[in-house]
DNA sequence: TAGATTGTTAATCGATTAACAATC
DNA sequence: TAGATTGTTAATCGATTAACAATC
């Protein structure tokens, strides 16, 4: 019976209805309906409920979603209890921002180990975080059971580096190089080519 | 007759396309088949020529696309000649690194002018570019005529900011706040919420 | 001619949306 | 009870893929 699989693109959705719901909750907020909730986030609210209807019943009929009930089952189903350690390869300006950048931590996404061809040559704002050499990249995924990594570099050495974090163990990647990697199928890589945001709005504005 | 209109996922890919020519173009390979331009990117290549296909007819028949032909037609489709101005809203880790991201300028589109609410208190890699204080966002935008810009501000600023925006003339704005923008309907968006990725990656590995 | 590869049609697959019974 | 809103089915819409005639 259950042979229906959620779409990809539900998946990618689930994020923001757990931020939005974050939001509302510090304001206060203790019930939601799909409908407002879809229309802060610009959503119909039909696929709303579409989207939760693949992982359960969390509302009530007449009444909505209690609010904390809810995220309590988003951040299980989006295994953000997990307190994952990340590994960062490149720590050039891309590599620093996600460090820095503050939405993850509170999510159980802890960047906690950087490492970088030249870790004395890093200027800028990782004062607090050591840097270690590439040739420390099979000791810290195997000494901390490394899951998930973030590959920050130039396109040129994005593949070695994908190698090599396999290799140590890793199964997922965040892949900011603008390259695509030829890795074995288990292993979950998700792209974030960035000048495609860009390119795309030279192109809509063209056409 | 040509009532069809492109699928927004052939869009994102037409980048890949171009930049995929750009590498092999440099390796001085002059032609290629849908098989191989696929297969370097992960793309099948029935659908490489279906996305071609939106545009006109740019290969031969048992040959294959002549590498600088196609690339000069899908600069062109792209709207790349057009030298794009670009501002961007927010000097944070995250806006150094694209201004200082390289691949975006040999595409013609620059990160020429760069605001903030706090210009003097910037430290990083922005030495060589003047960041402006947002009083001068309209005077910047209507001077220079800018149709593109970049949100990289927290996510309880970037509605107003977008506001600002759009109220000087800026038609297109990538926006990196993690927050949904309302806006009016010619404005064209493009979300690039980092947390997505991140978060996915987490769901994958736990389910 | 034989082999290769395009461009396109039709079939399939996947995602969104409309509609509504269930129920609070 | 009347009004609101969920959860789900079925219909629609959109994107991918298979197949193949056209043609170099």
């Amino acid at each position: 019976m259950k042979n229906i699989t959620t779409p990809t693109t539900t998946i990618e959705r689930l994020p923001l209805y757990y931020r939005y719901l974050e939001k509302v909750n510090s304001e206060g907020i203790e019930v939601i309906s799909s409908k407002q909730l879809g229309d802060g986030l610009g959503i119909p609210s039909t696929q709303v409920r579409k989207d939760l209807s693949y992982y359960g019943e969390f509302g009530r009929r007449g009444v909505g979603y209690e609010v904390d009930v809810l995220m309590k089952n988003l951040k299980k189903i989006l295994g953000l209890n997990n307190n994952w350690e990340i590994v960062l390869v490149g720590a050039g300006n891309l590599g620093q921002a996600l460090v820095n950048y503050g939405g993850f931590k509170k999510l159980g996404l802890n960047i906690n180990y950087v490492l970088d061809i030249a870790p004395d040559e890093i200027e800028g704002n990782l004062d607090e975080i050591e840097i270690y050499p590439m040739e420390k990249l099979n000791e810290v995924i195997r000494d901390n059971n490394i899951k998930i990594a973030i590959i920050a570099v130039p396109a040129e050495g994005a593949q070695e580096v994908a190698n090599k974090l396999i290799d140590s163990g890793v199964e997922a990647i965040w892949n900011f190089a603008p390259t695509h990697l030829k890795l074995p199928e288990d292993i979950k890589v998700r792209d974030e080519d960035l000048s495609i945001g860009l390119i795309s709005l030279s192109y809509y504005l063209s056409n």
